[in-house]
DNA sequence: ATGAATACCTGAGAGC
DNA sequence: TGCTCTCAGGTATTCA
């Protein structure tokens, strides 16, 4: 669910609201949460207590709490999967639904995180407060002052692979995900099935920088909400359904030819372009 | 190397 | 009302 500018918003709630706190105690309400955590609820709980968070660092969608004290060099290593929440809460503040995991911080704060469907998940990774290993083989995502877009279209251009499907895979860029490649590729006028290696590097480019910004724009509105699935830390929503073109608006004319928007099963999920303004190639790659 | 299928989950909404 | 079906922003693994 979240994509990377929604993950952003709650990585700058955290940084602003979590570092610099101690964790008091850790509870542990549904284990399915913290499957990917080796150790287990009990060790997850033990090994947190007492620990400082220093920091919040982001790659792609996975998101982490450095730590120092006990734990030192350890973090928390985070995802939203689909619908996950971190939530900052009054410990007396109503109880959220789907809470799996509340860390308590002092001070009657609550760090709780909420999530309907478990895909999302929290671990703790072993020396992971500078790079978790555990994501080593995520890649650089296009906000990171370490992403070279010419590397990246060296990449790309040898894939053989349909080119949204090459956007989505998170070990070549992260961070995109469906509403953010559909949006992307409609701005660049590129088919979902074109073939990256006929692409020239200047389109690669431009797409890319068709990523940048709409990403750059969500995240001023706060993140894409579609409905209660996607809060900030404060459980406010995000603002960027309205700044959408394509994603969601099937039969709505396309904000610059006017074609109805059409939706297409592809990879088994929806994909949304204009059929005009993005024509499918002579030599699709699916 | 690539990708299809599957698994992990809950819940909202549509249609009957 | 209650059943079945489809859909949803993601990732990892297994098998061909």
């Amino acid at each position: 669910m979240p994509e990377l500018p929604e993950v952003e918003v709650v990585r700058r709630g955290l940084a602003t609201h979590v570092a610099g706190r101690t964790i008091a105690g850790v509870t542990v309400l549904d284990a399915r949460a913290i499957r990917d955590h080796a150790g287990g609820a009990r060790d997850f709980s033990a090994r947190l207590r007492g620990a400082r968070v220093t920091a919040v660092y982001r790659r792609g969608k996975y998101f982490w709490l450095a730590l120092d004290g006990p734990g030192h060099g350890d973090a928390v290593l985070c995802h939203l999967g689909m619908s996950g929440q971190m939530l900052i809460r009054r410990c007396n503040d109503p109880e959220d639904r789907h809470t799996r995991v509340i860390m308590d911080l002092g001070d009657d704060v609550q760090l709780r995180f909420c999530d309907q469907r478990l895909f999302g998940g929290l671990r703790i990774s072993d020396g992971g407060a500078q790079l978790p290993t555990e994501i080593a083989h995520i890649g650089l995502d296009p906000l990171d002052a370490e992403f070279d877009v010419r590397v990246f279209t060296g990449r790309i251009r040898k894939r053989r692979t349909g080119l949204k499907r090459a956007l989505l895979d998170q070990s070549l860029i992260s961070g995109i995900g469906n509403i953010y490649a559909d949006e992307a590729l409609w701005r660049s006028r590129l088919h979902y099935a074109r073939d990256p290696a006929l692409l020239r590097p200047p389109q690669i480019v431009g797409l890319i920088d068709d990523v940048v910004d709409v990403m750059n724009e969500a995240l001023e509105a706060g993140g894409t909400s579609f409905d209660a699935l996607y809060v900030d830390i404060d459980g406010e929503r995000g603002y960027f359904d309205r700044g959408l073109h394509v994603y969601g608006h099937e039969g709505v004319g396309c904000p610059r030819c006017q074609t109805p928007i059409r939706r297409d099963r592809f990879m088994n999920r929806s994909s949304y372009l204009c059929p005009r303004c993005q024509r499918t190639p002579r030599r699709p790659r699916w």
